[in-house]
DNA sequence: TCCATATAGTTGAATATTACAACTGATGTT
DNA sequence: AACATCAGTTGTAATATTCAACTATATGGA
């Protein structure tokens, strides 16, 4: 059982985590709009791009979960990467249901630059930490996206808090 | 001068929190989307709210800065916000072109319940670290949102990367 | 004093993003 | 063969955002 000025100090901390992180969250909604003027793409195509060159071809479906959008939106976005020529759709030999979303070779240009750029950001920012504390900063933002994303289901599309 | 295996671990890591945090912040534009139907208010009248009680009344400018939003985006913002019984425009006394915008006692009362909502979320993310982990967390969520912000003035209302 | 200029905020118009629902075409099942 | 199911697209509507034009107020110099 944690001592009273624990639970004191660690409420103390998620107050502060709350405001930082909100802030995080604004400024990236508004320094990614200013990525489109940037890079030629949108926020949302510079996730997709950064989806496919990650996880690497997938089906239209399975690129929606990944972005956490439905499925119609996840097909306008595809849309407007392929008409500037970063992605190609090609349906699947096995089953014509299914489209192959990939991107091509500017696509994939594309994206390496962009996140060279950002890697760059990131580099940084951690330059000024130990190589411990690099460790706990990166494994505590991927908690916190696991937990935002723990109490959501992708399964309907999106908007589903289960 | 750092040596190269130093080099390569930070290279290593700033590609790791790339990671991560792209992740995070999708999950968030997607979660906070969510957020709109639990509580009456769409994302960014949830920031707004949050800049009101955090820094107190102030100028319809002013709330547009802190949002990194356009004066006339803002403006929208704050007619829904009004529109909902959690906001309130005062033509100043002094200089009746300012509007002092301020949260009605819904609007604060909205906002601390959402508030309240979050920070618990946090604390079930910062409760499995050490005091020392923590504020290491804080401290580099906060400079992650403040070297993202650097390259970014809002003197032209938005987007103008200096 | 009065007009030119500057400033704060609002409104019109255009564009982008998103979801839901209806649809099309392909595959599988009975 | 007919029906059901599944992947993806398209129609429609709602929301968010910016830019530009506008209104109202304030300030400063002739």
């Amino acid at each position: 059982m944690p001592r009273i000025s624990d639970r004191k100090a660690l409420e103390r901390d998620a107050v502060a985590l709350q405001r930082v992180l909100t802030e995080l969250i604004r400024v990236y909604q508004f320094r990614d709009r200013d990525t489109v003027c940037c890079y030629d793409v949108s926020t949302g195509q510079s996730h997709g791009l950064e989806r496919l060159a990650s996880q690497g071809p997938m089906s239209l479906n399975e690129f929606a979960a990944s972005l956490y959008l439905e499925k119609s939106s996840a097909s306008r976005l595809a849309d407007g990467l392929e008409r500037k020529g970063y992605l190609k759709r090609t349906p699947r030999t096995d089953d014509a249901r299914y489209l192959q979303l990939e991107l091509t070779q500017r696509g994939k240009t594309l994206h390496d630059r962009i996140e060279r750029d950002m890697i760059e950001e990131r580099a940084q920012v951690l330059s000024e930490l130990t190589a411990e504390e690099r460790r706990v900063v990166i494994e505590s933002i991927a908690r916190l996206s696991g937990a935002a994303c723990a109490g959501v289901s992708t399964e309907a599309g999106c908007c589903v808090r289960t």
